[in-house]
DNA sequence: GTGAAAGCGCTAACAA
DNA sequence: TTGTTAGCGCTTTCAC
């Protein structure tokens, strides 16, 4: 069914039709209420590529989420994220388009879609320390929001993001506070931004407490359970093993906990793990209710606030940049032995 | 920069342009090359909505992911998977829509999808035990592919599956080779395909070897840590509790790992526990080299497939269903002390 | 308050 | 081999 059979069957113009589906005024009410009903009935949709040609607008946001090696491996919270914002723009009306691109050719990707006109805006997923795609979609003129940030850029932009300095920060001062000298620190690829973040806060809190820095035990590659292992098990048997973790990520976490085990060490007793996971963690330790908190949820809100943001952008293009910084809430999942209630970290 | 600017820039008619463009054999090979060179030159991108309306085909693929509560979580593989699928299209000129919907208006969903010729096929997530999207899809006439099975229907589909329920028999076989009598199943909702074939083969290996069914050990719910906690507390404070656990997703894993060392028990030691995750999986026992096997890259290799699939049936809807097992690669992974590299399970 | 007609950017008959 | 023309399904002036 479309417009055309739609006004034949009412004896309208297709003009007519259109204007009552789309709440213009200057139709009667009656009539207004008569197409309603037919279009209803019949299940009619307006056809959305006729209805992007005619206006102009492609009423689609993209998402495009990089992959920087053949296998690399899609981090787990964009399911959530993307869940968020699908239900922004399913509430008004957009659609969303996923692409997945190699960094090689990210910037054709992106002209791509400008240029085919398939989409109004865009949101930018996993930004590296130094990203060259803000000054190419501020070229191309397409609006875009980054999940994240840039760090060695003066453009304005516009983001959204966790505290994962902060964060990180505090769950190093936890491990300080409970007695350890030598944390090592098990992150992401330091060429992404979050991963460098969370090496800042680290590296501060460390420095704050007169504690030397020292790059052999800071290790960064992708969220998977092999770095996990490799990197726990290549520490604990070196000269000067830590005495504790700062995983990034509970996946990481897995793999770590495996080597801690592998050395015939115990955890939380032997070695203290603390967890960071923007999409699920929890207290380890033996209150008998479980101290546990799912951060997923936030992850979905944030998809949320991202997807408003662009279509604001959208809306207003000559708006100013919109930021927005999320503390993690309760993001520390520890296994530390000696654990006090009191050191938990809140946000 | 559109066709019609091309077309005057190139002193040429826009269908000449558009032939050059589209491969057609009756151009000029003289004229093709300045067509693409002045193409490339300019960037020019044919419209996406344009194109559609022309052809009446959309170009693109809908994934449409089910949630089933407010705040259901979205499942960790679909992120390996879409990049598969992603990847297919991207191959083939097709573009990828996601749409995340609340099962209560799902059939919409679909029939919006349809009406509005956003999509000319879609692959199915996530399908229940008795799901009605099936017999929805070949009303509507969308072609479909489903990722996992649907069991309740006589209806002919495309599927594509991993093999849960030889995988499942295989672990429970494993822990009763172990020794154990007392097998829990955290399993994920029941009401979910997957889960229910999961629980199939847990069934047969159970009672195969003449053991007991207890459906009070046998636990479905939403694949959080939350779950795998409470279930696993409130198991090992029952009356007769299990010796062994086997467990759907590592993330609920999570939760009972937690439960274990809250009841004071030492895993692999007092209880066994095997998981099963499509995404990540591994053996955790002393071998000195990980033996350690990330499936990620086989649910990505099922996105390819799918979407491989999907797109076949769209080039020739009148073809036969088509079906496709995976059987699950070292999909176990295990925490069972004494567990005997002779009792690896391989697939 | 409603209709006729032009046009969004492209493809595909049909002509030449 | 190339050009002309008529749509694809919708919105949006401009008349009435």
């Amino acid at each position: 069914m479309n417009l055309k059979e739609l006004a034949e069957l009412l004896k309208l113009s297709q003009a007519t039709v259109s204007r009552a589906l789309n709440g213009y005024p200057e139709v009667r009410e009656a009539t207004r209420q008569r197409v309603l009903e037919a279009a209803q009935k019949y299940n009619y949709r307006p056809n959305t590529r006729a209805m992007g040609l005619a206006t102009g607008k492609a009423m689609t946001i993209g998402h495009i989420i990089p992959t920087y090696s053949q296998n690399d491996v899609v981090n787990p919270v964009f399911g959530e994220f993307i869940a968020g914002a699908s239900q922004t723009y399913s509430a008004n009306g957009y659609e969303l388009l996923l692409t997945v691109t190699q960094t090689s050719d990210e910037n054709q990707t992106y002209r791509n879609l400008a240029a085919k006109g398939a989409v109004d805006g865009v949101i930018i997923h996993s930004p590296r320390k130094d990203d060259s795609r803000v000054q190419l979609l501020q070229d191309i003129g397409l609006p875009f929001v980054i999940h994240g940030r840039v760090n060695d850029t003066t453009l304005p932009y516009s983001w959204i993001d966790t505290n994962n300095r902060r964060a990180f920060n505090q769950a190093t001062r936890l491990l300080i506070d409970l007695g350890h000298q030598r944390i090592a620190l098990i992150n992401g690829p330091v060429s992404l931004n979050y991963a460098w973040l969370r090496q800042q806060g680290y590296e501060q809190a460390m420095q704050a407490a007169g504690l030397p820095l020292d790059s052999a035990i800071m290790i960064g590659d992708e969220l998977t359970e092999t770095h996990g292992y490799r990197s726990a098990n290549q520490l604990l048997n070196s000269e000067d093993p830590p005495s504790a973790f700062l995983v990034s990520s509970y996946v990481v976490a897995l793999g770590v906990r495996r080597a801690i085990a592998h050395a015939g060490l115990s955890m939380g007793k032997d070695v203290s793990v603390i967890i960071h996971d923007d999409e699920l963690s929890y207290f380890q330790n033996n209150d008998p209710e479980p101290q546990f908190t799912a951060t997923r949820s936030s992850v979905r809100q944030a998809g949320v606030l991202a997807a408003r943001m662009l279509l604001d952008i959208i809306d207003d293009p000559s708006c100013a940049p919109l930021t927005e910084l999320l503390e993690a809430q309760l993001t520390i999942g520890a296994s530390t032995g000696p654990l006090l209630p009191s050191a938990r970290i809140k946000h």
